[in-house]
RNA sequence: GCUGCCGUAGCUCAGGGGUAGAGCACUCCCUUGGUAAGGGAGAGGCCGAGAGUUCGAAUCUCUCCGGCAGCACCA
């Protein structure tokens, strides 16, 4: 058999210049060719878009880039390779440990490992140590492809049955690419580092926890060590230190420092809400109510408790029942708590006959609902068990659907703006395995929320199978001070309940049929609203909202009564005021309102008694300004207007 | 719900087989001080609950309850 003679190659730089050569070349050999501080400070490279290892041959034409640490690439390979590293250290130190899955995540990655024994807080400096160690020793980090076969009977050898697993699930027709580093050898599609000398030292491991295998509640839970890792020592600092003041702005504390609610066991999950938090509570459902009102809404009110045959009319006893709070028998009766408020919307919709040219009817609710939450789920005020929807169903006509769809995106994302959230996630979510209603009918109402989210020209990701049981829905994600996630605003479209619950209205052509139930919901949960704002804003509310608007508080009791005078002012424009008059020093109550994170401190002495002026100090300033009496309440009424 | 860690004064935490400590907060007294902690005194705890081991348990063991982190769940 005659061996080609292999066929020149031209490599395309992104500056637009090109290598020509004569046969394969790895990416090693082109940054050497560059330049020797590219050579060194390469780390992987993008051949047509796509990352591969620099030691990797290329044999055909091809643009390529070289990836440094300054790459924005570069932190996805470094934490990949950290999980790598950290795999090998736990095996040099832990022999009876099997490694499983690996990747790099938001700011650092985790590996999940299967070990009898529980790995500690102490382990986890060992472990750190080792690593140093791995990267110390610069070991090449090679990439080899394996048939199928071989590799599973390689890892079965191991004694690693997992990786065995995962190897007999890769499609047929895929590289098997196994990564060699020292003694460790693990299946990863890669791409990685040259060496773990280049990972450099800025990791650390930071926690342990439980994780299923492959995420399934039904298999074994395995152990993963999670860390974060960085460019450079400095990054990593940063990042620490980020972390640390997150912590200081979480609202579980902020909401004891602040007085605005509690938690106590006899009523897990649900929130005891004190006079502050109570009246930033109203304060958002006010600007909620005004904001509906405008766009088109009225408002109900529906039963906290009903008949456990509602919801399983409905549906959600079949899917939910476990999670529902259920009364005793009375009477023969069981009742069940609202999980939900759309049945019992559904109910008043229902009174009387409906004409297509009712339609759209937009009705708002906000509803307290009960959710059974499993206990590993409670957090503070961002999941709890029972808590308030400002809720909506909007009654339509197919064709009302885009538009009303719109109208609501556009709805929540001005309200979300007002409130300075401007990175919005949207995720739409599809048909669950779990599911009421016909395929045709899913269809339809996929295609119709699809086309209204289109229609916005908002970006959003999906999420295939999240839907909810009677429909695909729109979540609007927003994030807490330490980068978890929440589902805050929700649009679902629903072609299912309606016709279950037996709501019609009579078309042009004078026949009934049921309408489209849109399900919304702005904030979502007031509670995890609130929650939300607490650590976007760290506290320091803009004035419309902060519980405690302005301190009266005096600098000595002479000026007592005068402070008593701008009390009455301020509270008479309509403002949330107190007054200080202790006998302790200013230094001291100006540190506690500060504390407090009150917005505004009136402060007033002797002068500004003869004067009839306040002293003003904002939260979070070091000066004050002073003014007359009159001119500071009229501008501070003017600032605690919420945005119209 | 699962895995791990934790539970001591209102809060943050120290201690640890011989029936408890600090700082802040609280109460009282002194101090009237011009913008982030003035000084002194005092009060305050069945050491999450129950059972076991022990002469003796806040401390060791077990079981529950709750919290935290992650996973799973989230209408």
């Amino acid at each position: 058999m005659n061996q080609a003679a292999p066929n020149p190659v031209t490599i395309t730089l992104p500056d637009g210049s090109q290598k020509h050569y004569d046969g394969p070349v790895t990416g090693t050999q082109i940054a050497t060719d560059i330049g020797p501080g590219l050579a060194k400070a390469a780390l992987a490279m993008r051949v047509n878009g796509a990352q591969w290892d620099l030691q990797r041959a290329i044999d055909q034409d091809a643009a390529i880039e070289i990836i440094t640490r300054k790459d924005d690439d570069a932190l996805e390979l470094l934490r990949h390779d950290a999980a790598h590293v950290m795999a090998e250290a736990v095996q040099e130190l832990y022999p009876d440990t099997q490694v499983t899955i690996g990747p790099a995540i938001e700011n650092g990655f985790y590996y999940d490992f299967a070990r009898e024994e529980k790995f500690t807080p102490e382990d986890l400096e060992v472990i750190e140590a080792r690593m140093k160690e791995i990267v110390g020793r610069d070991e090449e980090i090679v990439r080899e492809v394996w048939n199928r076969e071989d590799a599973i009977k390689l890892f079965k050898n191991m004694g690693e049955d997992y990786k065995a697993e995962i190897i007999a699930g890769i499609p047929e027709g895929e590289d098997i690419s196994l990564y060699r580093q020292g003694e460790f050898i693990d299946l990863c599609a890669g791409p990685h580092l040259p060496s773990t000398g280049k990972l450099g030292s800025a990791f650390k491991l930071t926690k342990v926890a439980g994780a299923y295998w492959r995420g399934d509640s039904n298999n074994e839970m395995l152990q993963r060590i999670y860390g974060t890792a960085w460019r450079d020592d400095k990054e990593l600092k940063a990042y620490l230190h980020r972390l640390e003041e997150a912590e200081k702005r979480d609202h579980r504390r902020l909401g004891a420092e602040m007085d605005l609610f509690h938690l106590q066991e006899e009523a897990q999950g649900s929130v005891f809400w004190h006079p502050k938090g109570w009246t930033l509570f109203q304060t958002l459902i006010d600007y909620m109510r005004h904001r509906q009102t405008r766009a088109g809404y009225v408002e109900i009110n529906t039963p906290d408790i009903m008949d456990k045959g509602l919801w399983e009319r409905s549906g959600h006893w079949d899917k939910f029942g476990e999670n529902m709070f259920t009364t005793e028998a009375k009477e023969d009766r069981v009742y069940a708590l609202k999980p939900m408020n759309c049945p019992g919307g559904v109910q008043v919709y229902r009174q009387g006959i409906k004409s297509y040219r009712d339609l759209p009817m937009r009705i708002a609710e906000f509803g307290k609902v009960h959710r059974f939450e499993p206990s590993g789920a409670l957090h503070g005020l961002m999941r709890v068990r029972a808590f308030t929807q400002d809720d909506a169903h909007i009654f339509c006509t197919e064709e009302q659907i885009t538009d009303e769809c719109r109208i609501v995106c556009r709805l929540i994302l001005d309200i979300y703006s007002e409130f300075g959230f401007d990175d919005v996630r949207i995720k739409f979510s599809d048909r669950p395995e779990k599911r009421i209603g016909s395929d045709a009918i899913w269809d339809k109402s996929e295609e119709a929320l699809k086309a209204a989210v289109d229609a916005t020209g908002l970006e959003y990701s999906t999420n295939p199978g999240e839907g909810a049981f009677y429909g695909p829905k729109l979540e609007f994600v927003l994030r807490d001070a330490i980068g978890r996630d929440w589902q805050c605003g929700t649009l679902q479209v629903d072609l299912n309940l309606p016709e279950r619950l037996d709501a019609f209205y009579v078309g042009a052509d004078g026949e009934k049929r049921p309408p489209v139930m849109l399900h919304r919901a702005l904030f979502g949960s007031l509670e995890r609203f609130i929650g939300i704002l607490i650590e976007h804003y760290a506290g320091r509310f803009p004035l419309w909202l902060a519980p405690l608007q302005a301190m009266v508080t005096t600098i000595t009791s002479d000026a007592d009564d005068y402070a008593r005078e701008v009390l009455s002012a301020v509270q008479a424009a309509g403002l949330r005021a107190e007054i200080d008059l202790r006998n302790e020093k200013i230094n001291y109550k100006v540190r506690e309102h500060s504390v407090s994170k009150v917005p505004v401190m009136l402060v007033v002495g002797k002068k500004e008694a003869e004067e009839g002026t306040v002293s003003i100090r904002r939260l979070g300033s070091k000066d004050q300004t002073v003014t007359s009496l009159d001119e500071a309440v009229t501008a501070l009424v003017e600032e605690a207007q919420p945005p119209a």
